[in-house]
DNA sequence: AATCGGCCCAACCGCAGAAAT
DNA sequence: TATTTCTGCGGTTGGGCCGAT
């Protein structure tokens, strides 16, 4: 079904706001709040379509909106989000209090991304991360590629290059789905994972020919996240926060990666007695 | 002073999914 | 269950600003 976009109905004034319709809508959402945008601009006497005026109000008339320079600190959350979630600028904002995913989107666009391609290109291209090693160990002309039908088929066998010291990475098959099981005995299994994320970034990024599904598709559903050395369950699924198979809500999803990377971002490593066996169950 | 080009950011567009009917 | 309507998201655009020439 296609539907007509309502910006393209008649009389509808489009382009940048003046203060006075400004003042029309915060004035409104104030009395009455914004129970249905599309009603709202014919009620509050604005030539907007309702569309218009959830952007506006979202994106910067909202009270509790930040505005100015991010911070060093909301710098490096972005960059750590984005590497976890990539585009998911909603997301990220979410972690962010007073700031809109508009607003990110634009400063990763126009600042974090060139600043990042920068320290990227002066940085060693050596791999230095046990996933990396996997990568570089498999690699073949497509380079980093090659970690994504190793790890995706079942019943290979660990690359010998990596040592038991530095990881274990393996597949099994179970429940007719992939399941990846990543042990990590003498590495922080938080970092484990995410330098999985990052190969995944890699893998998506650079794909091109292979039929092979990627392994870490930007629509990768992970349903299940078990900690057998915690108590800890998490999941994640695409589709209905209500769903009532123990899947938890998108929010949550995001409060667990998000607390997951925050503590992978301390660079220190875990005692070993912290780590586990982390398993991710993949469709 | 005038022009040009790059940067920034508010706003728009189209799509997908949720909610309502 | 099918269809329609509404909302939210991510990608893109275009105009204003500003520094360089």
């Amino acid at each position: 079904m296609v539907r007509t976009p309502c910006c393209e109905e008649m009389g509808l004034k489009k382009g940048p706001w003046t203060p006075e319709e400004d003042r029309i809508l915060i004035s409104y959402i104030q009395q009455f709040g914004h129970a249905n945008w599309r009603a709202l601009p014919r009620q509050a006497g604005l030539l907007r379509c309702g569309k218009s005026c959830r952007l506006r109000w979202t994106n910067y008339l909202r009270p509790d909106i930040k505005r100015g320079n991010f911070s060093k600190e909301e710098e490096e959350t972005i960059i750590k989000l984005h590497q976890i979630l990539g585009n998911r600028w909603s997301s990220i904002a979410a972690k962010l209090p007073g700031r809109t995913d508009n607003e990110i989107k634009n400063f990763w666009h126009t600042r974090l991304k060139k600043k990042l391609q920068r320290s990227n290109t002066s940085m060693n291209n050596s791999a230095s991360t046990p996933v990396q090693k996997i990568a570089q160990s498999t690699s073949t002309s497509t380079g980093i590629m090659a970690v994504q039908p190793q790890i995706v088929m079942s019943n290979i066998e660990e690359p010998s290059s990596i040592t038991k010291e530095e990881a274990t990475v393996r597949t099994v098959p179970r429940s007719s789905r992939n399941v990846i099981n990543i042990d990590n005995d003498y590495g922080n299994k938080y970092f484990m994972l995410k330098e999985c994320l990052d190969a995944k970034i890699k893998c998506s990024t650079t794909s091109t020919t292979t039929t092979t599904p990627p392994l870490f598709d930007p629509k990768l559903q992970i349903i299940s996240l078990n900690s057998k050395s915690s108590t800890d369950q998490y999941s994640m699924k695409k589709g209905s926060s209500n769903d009532n198979n123990g899947l938890t809500s998108k929010n949550e999803d995001m409060d667990f990666w998000y607390n997951l990377f925050v503590k992978a971002g301390e660079s220190t490593p875990r005692p070993v007695k912290d780590f586990g066996c982390a398993t991710l169950r993949l469709e």
